[in-house]
DNA sequence: TACTAAATTTAGGCGCGCTTAACTTTTTAG
DNA sequence: CTAAAAAGTTAAGCGCGCCTAAATTTAGTA
């Protein structure tokens, strides 16, 4: 009648940690104990006490001192939260008119409340999308999630090549406004025409812009934030 | 920016203590301990201490060993989950496809997840229905509820009478899945044709409806739970 | 190598919401 | 009117997830 409830139904707190784990292995190496106090805004021994629960629960392993990794039912978990997060937030903003600067808080809370067979709907409804509205590949039903072609880092990207803007965080809504109010979404071309020295910004010739718009220059801080594709161009 | 999120932020048991007591008021008198309980699902000593911290912060007011009554400020609180619920329903069956035998569960998970906005983006999206798929009437934004007009379980409903059905307790899906077999659901009008004592089964006639599935015979838990309105008839 | 700084873990404690067991109050029935 | 039953409350305790303060381990540097 139902294989549909969260199979062995986590905690609010034991999803929020694998999923916050599971963010900073992806950006190399297990997982430190600050780094995830930090992620989820607790104290680390707070993550010291959970971890040492989610390991006696096999969803993940624990290396004193060194760090934590997700076992195959922790990610297997993890992924699941990542995908409602983004069905979510893509279904929020194409079916009821949300911006993508206002998602992510509304899907951090939904995504732990909802069934399976809900965001089955959802993303049937929306097609079964692959990116969510900041390019975030969304993983499959079953923990299938596309590698990222090489994404670079605006900042990294040399100057004198073109590039594609490809993903962006969804963490901080004041930037995706700022990046709203430049033209920048994901998907535009771009040329990169200058950076300068010492944290200084990045200039970009956007593709297929009219004039006035179609020279943007982006801060540090920014640049380090937009996740690129490089078409072609010079090497640094 | 956002004068958006859950007021005060109740926790998810409050609200449900909150929207259970308003429902046992409106079934008459001040909700009873032992009541509170059983809505829960809960034993009795819990509801004991929820209460008291409940009567501390305000929202409801405790005469020992008599029961209990929402405040101003609890009754507010439980009308907004009703809303909630209700619009969520309407959402889920509308526009997701469920049927109305599953909408309760999901809804009342949501409720405690979404954001005031979101509630209001699905009501927008659906026409501010003022009633959920089982009849239910939707309270307003800022907790106007419908008067019921004189609802009468079926099996009150004199025979000979005609009656309309407007209302359906939304909990338990088989009750709602057989219903919807016989063909009864929210709107369809009918005559009282029959009824038999000790707790025996109501006849009615469908208007409307082809030969084959016209007359229907309605055991009596089923008659207990369908709210109807009488459209005129002869007195028992 | 030894000492300090940073990261982590252990210890002790708190609030919430739940439980069972024991006690009190109210209701009901003989 | 009183005794038994039913309903409600108090007492004691548990798990979760959080905290601060005090060890402890690791890493960095003179």
């Amino acid at each position: 009648m139902s294989a549909d409830r969260k199979s062995p139904g986590y905690s609010r707190s034991t999803e929020d940690y694998l999923k916050a784990i599971y963010e900073l292995e992806s950006e190399g190496g297990p997982a430190q104990t600050s780094a995830i106090a930090d992620a989820l805004g607790v104290a680390p021994p707070s993550v010291s006490g959970m971890v040492k629960r989610l390991s006696e629960s096999g969803l993940l392993e624990h290396a004193p001192y060194r760090g934590v990794q997700l076992t195959r039912a922790g990610r297997r978990t993890a992924l699941k939260m990542v995908r409602r997060h983004r069905i979510l937030e893509t279904y929020l903003t194409t079916k009821l008119g949300y911006d993508w600067d206002s998602v992510h808080d509304e899907a951090e809370r939904m995504e732990h409340a909802v069934s399976d067979g809900l965001i089955e709907r959802m993303a049937m409804a929306l097609g079964y999308p692959r990116h969510d509205p900041h390019g975030a590949p969304i993983p499959t039903k079953d923990g299938e999630i596309d590698e990222q072609e090489a994404l670079v880092p605006l900042i990294d990207v040399p100057v004198g090549s073109m590039a594609e803007l490809r993903m962006v965080s969804d963490r901080d809504p004041e930037l995706l406004r700022f990046m709203a109010s430049l033209g920048l979404r994901v998907g535009v071309a771009f040329e990169v025409i200058g950076r300068q020295p010492f944290k200084g910004p990045t200039a970009i010739r956007l593709a297929g812009q009219h004039a006035k718009e179609r020279d943007q220059v982006i801060g540090h801080e920014l640049a380090e934030n937009l996740s690129c594709v490089v078409l072609e161009g010079a090497v640094g």
